[in-house]
DNA sequence: ACGGTTGTTCGATAACTACCGAACTGGCAC
DNA sequence: GTGCCAGTTCGGTAGTTATCGAACAACCGT
């Protein structure tokens, strides 16, 4: 497969932001990549099927939320906290505690 | 009419405020009560439907985004800043943020 | 080339959401 | 009460989204 495309930061869109990380298994997706620093899709499904987890990678992709680099067979996730912090700074340091109700 | 169901505080879901806010119309809800405090719901419909506008407080006001109070025959809207600052610190600071991309 | 693994795409369904006009409710002033 | 005003609720439609199985594509090791 070829490499994604990936929203430009200027291209990042708050509301899509938002949008993205309001769904609790996304959320969870961001958290873990946030705990872990990158990660493949196969290690954050939590037993959900892979097509389920396969759309909400795309929704968190093309959000700008989450950056999906190719290597091989196994595709590595990362978020792109740069990129978000800064557009928009603290936003990911909320989202991403731990401990707080979903 | 009696007055809306709240909810209180610690009822108050991360993933429903983000998904309240993720809609371009209730974001700028949002900002505009930021910036001027309070306003009824006719000050802010910029020339929607009050129908459509009676959908977008309802999902503001049950994501705990906003508080209605009613003052005769209007009802006044706020943002509830204490609740969501001390659940989320830094969340309104950055989503309220003029002059960034929707 | 074959088999196993990783993840995407397709197709279908169910649930939800935005939108808006029309009818309605409650408050206020006269 | 009558009329007006502010918002809500209802009903319907169109568009979106989540979900998941099944089929598919790409890569890798043997």
């Amino acid at each position: 497969m070829r490499a994604y495309r990936h929203p430009a930061s200027g291209e990042i869109e708050l509301t899509r932001v938002l949008y993205a990380l309001s769904d609790p298994v996304r959320l969870d997706v961001a958290r873990q990549l946030h705990r872990d620093g990158e990660a493949t899709c196969a290690a954050l499904d939590r037993g959900r099927p892979k097509s389920s987890m396969s759309h909400h990678f795309r929704v968190l992709r093309e959000a700008g939320v989450v950056r999906t680099r190719i290597e091989g067979a196994t595709h590595v996730n990362s978020l792109r906290r740069d990129d978000l912090d800064a557009l928009f700074p603290g936003l990911l340091d909320v989202v991403l505690r731990e401990r707080q109700r979903v």
